[in-house]
DNA sequence: TCGGCTTTTCGTCAAGGTGACGAGAATGTA
DNA sequence: TACATTCTCGTCACCTTGACGAAAAGCCGA
């Protein structure tokens, strides 16, 4: 292709041009465990290894739009437009990789996000991708490809480390939700058990945190619960739980002697 | 220059090739207030006005050895090698901020790094930019350039949640401090006042935090004071502070009737 | 219909953390 | 030497947390 007319942008000639992709860490409970979605890739490098959604941020893009494209195109995933504020869904940016000794074609600089998401979303496989799907995070992770296996363990701390001092975890929840649904993802993301009657203490408890809706839901047995949303005027990304539900830490207390 | 025989990346032609810059927002604490480093920009665009100090990224450069060239060459202050880590400083990556509507010259991806020292590198005017300088935080921040308002603000957000659960503002104290050098960090980050009985309690008590030098130090009026380190094989990154310690929220509690 | 069983929700209690504050120790200064 | 200043250690009331008991309110099988 001929070079074109368009003006080169004034920024130093010793200045380098990087290809940027953007790789998405979507995340999500299922069962009573943290899954996240993987592709299969269609395409060199890594023909037929599994790997995170994603691809080539193009011009005239922001990078939230190319995440949000290329998770449809591969998955099937529809991100509302604009979600990285309130409800369910939540998507933010991770961290950036850098441009050097990650990419077999070579220097690949790539802007990865971090989406969570409740279990709904049943991805369909397609466009660039074929067989997109939920895995189980921690078990079986078959190595994926570039520097993939990273990102996606960055990506899970984040989410575990957010769950702590944040009202995150209502992204992984439908709009509306029981204590016990929020619990679980508690429980999903961290590995843990909760007590479910101190948890419902402190869930309650906080304040600018749930609302009730007056409404029972959970079909199942034992009493229904009650139906929360997340508290009006609440903004996920940046609003803060005091007091933070901290993780254990110190799980090997001394065994009491005899 | 002619092309060269260098395999030309099998990306996709209709990847967008993006010039990418790394900013530093370069925080310490002098006097008993919070500062950023701030340089003058010799040329365009935004020629004559404040900025943070960063360039653009060189072919072959991590992000990592860019932000350290560009700090070096425009404030004279020589970032050790390799100081993610322990210590005084702290370098870390902030966040990246799109290639659209941020630079008159057309679209830039611009890496941002944080970084924590102590109060002891008066940089030096030099290099690309003129008058680099110290400006406190909060107070008289005239416009900087591009988007770096925002950039500085999202710095000294995470500069200041992350004192909450980790060792962090060590990195902001020569190696040996005292607590009452420590109080300071906090205070003048944070904006606050702490108690120092209580702060002295929690610090000294912080399991994985302090570790008694047996020296004292601090040559002003009052009791001198033991000098302290950060732990042995802490990582600030990290490491996690239990429990964290946290900043009033709530300022304004019922005034109790009489 | 009627006990079990399960789950939610509310209380209780001891242990430990937190903020407010008193007081002694150890220095510089008038 | 008297005083101010700062560091360090204690005390005490209040709150949060974790462990756990128990009532409420629905399913399920006999």
């Amino acid at each position: 292709m001929a070079r074109t007319a368009l003006p080169p942008p004034a920024v130093p000639g010793t200045a380098g041009a990087f290809p940027v992709t953007v790789d998405v860490v979507a995340l999500t409970v299922r069962g009573a465990a943290l899954h996240a979605l993987v592709v299969d890739r269609l395409l060199e490098p890594y023909r037929g290894q599994a790997a995170l959604p994603g691809g080539f941020v193009l011009p005239g893009e922001t990078l939230e739009q190319a995440a949000g494209r290329e998770l449809e195109e591969e998955t099937g995933l529809t991100v509302p437009a604009g979600v990285t504020g309130t409800g369910p869904w939540h998507l933010e940016q991770l961290r950036t990789y850098g441009p050097l000794g990650r990419d077999p074609r070579g220097p690949v600089l790539s802007v990865a996000y971090l989406l969570l998401a409740p279990a709904f979303g049943l991805p369909a496989a397609g466009g660039d991708a074929a067989e997109a799907r939920w895995v189980p995070v921690g078990g079986t992770t078959a190595h994926l490809a570039f520097d993939h296996d990273r990102i996606l363990a960055d990506g899970v701390e984040r989410a575990r480390a957010k769950l702590e001092y944040s009202p995150l975890a209502a992204a992984f929840c439908p709009p509306e939700f029981t204590v016990a649904e929020l619990r679980g993802v508690y429980e999903a993301v961290w590995g843990t058990h909760l007590d479910a009657r101190n948890f419902h203490r402190k869930a309650t408890g906080t304040p600018g945190f749930l609302e009730p809706t007056g409404r029972l839901g959970g079909s199942g047995p034992g009493r229904p619960a009650e139906l929360y949303r997340l508290a009006a005027g609440v903004d996920p990304t940046a609003a803060v739980l005091h007091p933070p539900l901290l993780r254990q830490v110190s799980p090997g207390p001394a065994a009491p002697s005899a």
